[in-house]
DNA sequence: TTGAAAGCGCTAACAG
DNA sequence: CTGTTAGCGCTTTCAA
């Protein structure tokens, strides 16, 4: 009989309050828990809901309130990546632990109010495209992005757009856009002050790429330090924040460091590369060479030796990032606000 | 002046229709792409898209499509967690590799398509009830589940429900719905069979959870091969699917079997705990045991040494899952599918 | 080929 | 405290 594709309608509000012996208007405001309502009819109400099994229409909703109760998370990039280089993409994003504690973040902020996160991926010209339009189209009422380099052009577009917008990290450009972010050079201090205590005299670094601002500033961090304890000139080697790329730069930095006694890379995962290649090169870890990490990420308790290393809060910093993106949403005047963490060492075995 | 909360409204089909001179059906029929339409119109009512910056407003056009063109990707359990076992749940969801090829399996399809998942959690009972209720008010289309144990009670929850859905992996039960699987007896049999011609006589495995279906399958086809092989007993110890897991396991058996020349871990992270707890006693891989895995996660060539291992076309797989959901969507009396993949051995240094 | 008109299901004034 | 009414912006018959 009735083919029309399209999902079961189900009840609507005009049923229940047939059924209840009320307006429409009454329904609502019980579903919508209005006050102003006699308790009464209120249980009425409610027993006519259940007896018809009615859900609210969403989009019949937000067609009025303007409000889709669904943000975009974006993992934005600076790239034209072609189709395969975003499938790699996705994987070594996922590959990296700090992503699954950016959503777990900001769910059990968004859950609580019946928000959801609509994933995105904007490593082309195109999806940075698909991503402005979904939110000017109200599919999401806001985005949190978190950009991966300096020269991603998302943050600008969709300030410019004037569409609620919150980012993990600050912008590298003067993009008038909100932003939680870490105390990255506090964070480096903390490690390099902890090696030195330790009694290393040689120590290096795996810096995570430069055009990257949390890369750049833990490495400008580790500089300052490292001249404030006396060592103006510590040997560094950039890496790409992965475990490979790690292990690399530490065979490097061993080969014209042969007598380091201490490492600070500027993540955990290639922590762990150099802890690898550390022990290839039978260096005891932290006995002969002292390594920390950065971000306390699940890699550093589960690496040999366990990591010491600079916690960052991903989880709390992603929370506080749906926040203010709920605060945006709500007052749109509102006046763009950074909330910057300070990190903590995490002593393990490692350091 | 204009405070009241909201999106900025921007211009209307009516607005469009104005600036272009003809009327909103026809303006909608361009938008829409819809034949018919004179070509002079067509491109003076284009002229005016851009002129006004109109964009589509999605949850109007819902409202009468009745669709909401988002899909709901949601990872499920069968538990009853808490707030924090929820947010380690989310850890170690993406410290596995495994998600992430998922999310960019599913993207990939969705995005051409412009679709959109929305990521949910179901680890709670609640939490299984908004997914039900996100589908119900038609927030989204239809729902890929990626379920984690077998006693998992949503699929029964959204099949019930005759809500589009398809899951990673068979039911558990005999739950009418659609599936995407890998042929995970195969698997363990390419590895065992490898693990054989390479002259291993003592083979343990390293199980997945028995409640998981792919895990019990693993094992299963372990056994199988291994009795077909000659070897009917072989030692086996059951994990979690972490790489801590697997490091322990693998303690266990090296202790109860200090001969043991062969590995059969049911994925690659527990092979990656397995070959580290191999080294720290000494034991070189492949030399004195050669190490299989399974799956091919980027975990496979990141290890030392690099994995062999069984591959599961996850992206492929995926990527099949948003198809067949499409499907259902668009035939709402679509029979049950089930496509299961083929799996395929990769051989690295590991064995 | 185009336009007029009728809703989709809901919320929010505004009366009563 | 409750009902009536007027849309939100769009698609889609149905006539012209």
């Amino acid at each position: 009989m009735n083919s029309k594709a399209g999902a079961s309608s189900g009840p609507t509000l005009e049923d229940v309050a047939r059924a209840a012996g009320v307006s429409r208007a009454t329904v609502s405001r019980v579903v919508n828990g209005v006050r102003n309502v006699d308790p009464e009819i209120q249980e009425t109400v409610r027993q006519a809901v259940a007896a018809t099994g009615y859900t609210p229409n969403r989009a019949a909703r937000s067609l009025v309130t303007r409000r889709a109760e669904v943000i975009a998370l974006v993992v934005s990039g600076a790239g034209d990546a072609s189709e395969a280089e975003q499938d790699a993409f996705a994987s070594r994003l996922f590959a990296d632990p700090f992503f699954g504690r950016v959503v777990s973040g900001v769910i059990s902020y968004l859950r609580p109010r019946s928000m959801h996160p609509v994933l995105m991926f904007a490593e082309t010209s195109d999806a940075r495209d698909q991503v402005v339009g979904f939110l000017r189209q109200g599919s999401a009422d806001g985005a949190l992005i978190v950009s991966t380099h300096a020269q991603d052009p998302l943050p600008a577009m969709v300030a410019e757009a004037s569409l609620p917008a919150v980012l993990f990290s600050r912008p590298a450009g003067p993009v008038p856009i909100s932003y939680v972010d870490l105390a990255h050079k506090d964070g480096a201090r903390l490690a390099v002050d902890h090696l030195l205590a330790r009694g290393c005299r040689r120590i290096v670094t795996i810096a995570g790429p430069c055009d990257v601002p949390s890369g750049h500033d833990r490495l400008d961090g580790f500089r300052d330090a490292m001249a404030r304890g006396g060592h103006p000139y510590a040997p560094m080697a950039e890496a790409d924040f992965t475990l490979g790329g790690g292990a690399r730069a530490m065979a490097r930095l061993l080969a014209d460091n042969p007598d380091l006694d201490g490492v600070f890379a500027a993540n955990d995962l290639m922590a762990q590369g150099a802890c690898q290649v550390l022990r290839d090169h039978g260096r005891r870890v932290p006995e002969d060479v002292a390594v920390v990490g950065f971000d306390d990420s699940s890699v550093a308790s589960a690496c040999t030796p366990p990591l010491t290393t600079v916690r960052q809060p991903v989880e709390d910093m992603a929370r506080e990032m749906a926040r203010l993106l709920q605060q945006h949403i709500e007052h749109q005047d509102r006046a763009v606000t950074s909330v910057v963490f300070d990190p903590e060492l995490v002593v393990r075995a490692s350091a």
